[in-house]
RNA sequence: AUACCGGGACACUCUAUCGCUCCGAUGCAAAUCGGAGAGGAAAGUCCGGACAACAGAGAGCAUCCUGUCCUGAUUUAGUUCAGGAUAUUCGCAGGCAAACUGCGAAGCAAGAGAGUGCCACAGAAACCAAACCGCCUGGCGAAUACCGCACAGGCAAGGGUGAAAUCGAGGGGUAAGAGCCCACGCUUUGUAUAAGUAAUUGUACAUUGAUGGUAAACCUCAGGAGUUGCAAUGCCAAAUAAUGGAAGGCUGCUCGUCUCUCUUCAAUGAGAAAGCCAUUGGUAGGCAGCAUAGAUAAAUGAUAGAGGCUAUCAGGAAACUGGUAGAACAGAAUCCGGCUUAUAGGCCCGGUAUGUUA
RNA sequence: CGGGAUGUAGCGCAGUCCGGUAGCGCACUCCCUUGGGGUGGGAGAGGUCGCAAGUUCAAAUCUUGUCAUCCCGA
């Protein structure tokens, strides 16, 4: 497995888990961003064990124009695929496994050096809270 | 030449590394290899069509939409679009003036000779007749031109009001006046004729002086549209004792989901619009629909380099060299056609203004 | 993707159906009342009715286009 890829399977498809999210997971607050995440019942066994499925977010209100909006989650994709390889590494220790979701707060629109070095910053975080 | 405005086509290019979606091949799998991968508007959802459901076919009411003529275009459908022509409207000039003439621009939502409604304020009067200030004749008052009148009649030229007051201005005519009459111009309708595929236009004769405006008021005429939409619809899984996709009770109904007729099915049947009452649990995933881009929290990206373009700074007489910054509007979700709106930059076409030269 | 509604004074709303004067409440300014303020009374200012084009003598109102904002539908 490539450490840098970020394949369909890794991603947050279903309905019901966003929902649970909002519902029950916890939120750490790192401006831009806000992320929820939440255990998941963990399956180191079989074949398809993934550590983290991942979800993102750019609500509506604030940027009104698609554009924007694929271009944010484009930014934010690129900087968790390349930052990712250091939660992979504790979770897969630890036989455990999360979904998380990375809300976009900000009104303004970034630049990807900035939104890369909140994500650095924010992952680091979220390793601390997790352990 | 410069600036501005409008329209049109184009919508920075190439290479490397790391990645994404779909399809195909290999492979137990991980993965590897090959191929394809966003616009002129993908947008707004303003129109139309394909496609699907409502059992099938036909007719009609209500409602909504469209409205000159010809030619052409398309998924061969439209009342859409494009081009041309014409009625008409607007501006400028001429003219004493006009419902006039010439030039230029715009260019269609039919009909105001079926009926109804409305036309504020002002004005005497706003559409069917009428007379405020007036003009004229007669009568009366001492009163045969001049002053007056709760008098009788004639007139609609002039004033004034208004968006609009029954053709314009000239002459004749008259008590005063009036298309009352005449010439000129215009105009309504009809007939004939010429041009044109046609709408329509010209000419001649007769006739009229409009039938005030408003149909983006009701309406009339001609024509068109059944309704709902891919969140349509079909199937599987899951759920449950089991059914359904919400179930139940009452009222009130229907036999299409507006009405009528016929056909088919059905009376122990089928349907589900409206009102009221009361209960609110489970599943809300996948496949088809669906595409030589194509998903279902939704792919088409990031970084680096080279070249071209624009702006600016420095150097230079110039060609140019170097640095810095910038590159619009905007992202497919069933598909197709039209319309509308957004759009950096240079290019092409047209118009306006200013300047220079001839 | 498909439906629907609303834009009027600083704020909240009438008026739009059926075209001729743009209004109500709070807020604002000035004056009176009070020793001063509040309350109360009186007077006044503030709008080209989201924008553009058209119909009409005349448009907030009718027609068309457009721009915002909001609400529904699995």
């Amino acid at each position: 497995m490539h450490l840098n890829s970020f394949k369909k399977y890794e991603h947050l498809t279903s309905k019901k888990t966003f929902e649970q999210l909002f519902l029950k997971g916890k939120s750490i607050a790192v401006p831009p961003f806000r992320i929820l995440w939440m255990h998941v019942p963990s399956a180191i066994q079989s074949t398809k064990y993934t550590p983290v499925h991942l979800g993102i977010a750019v609500p509506k209100k604030s940027f009104s124009k698609a554009v924007v909006r694929n271009k944010l989650k484009r930014r934010i994709r690129e900087a968790y695929r390349k930052n990712k390889h250091e939660v992979y590494e504790v979770l897969k220790k630890r036989n455990l496994s999360v979904d998380v979701l990375i809300i976009y707060t900000a009104k303004q629109e970034l630049p990807y050096d900035q939104i890369e070095q909140k994500m650095i910053v924010s992952l680091h975080k979220l390793i601390a809270v997790i352990q």
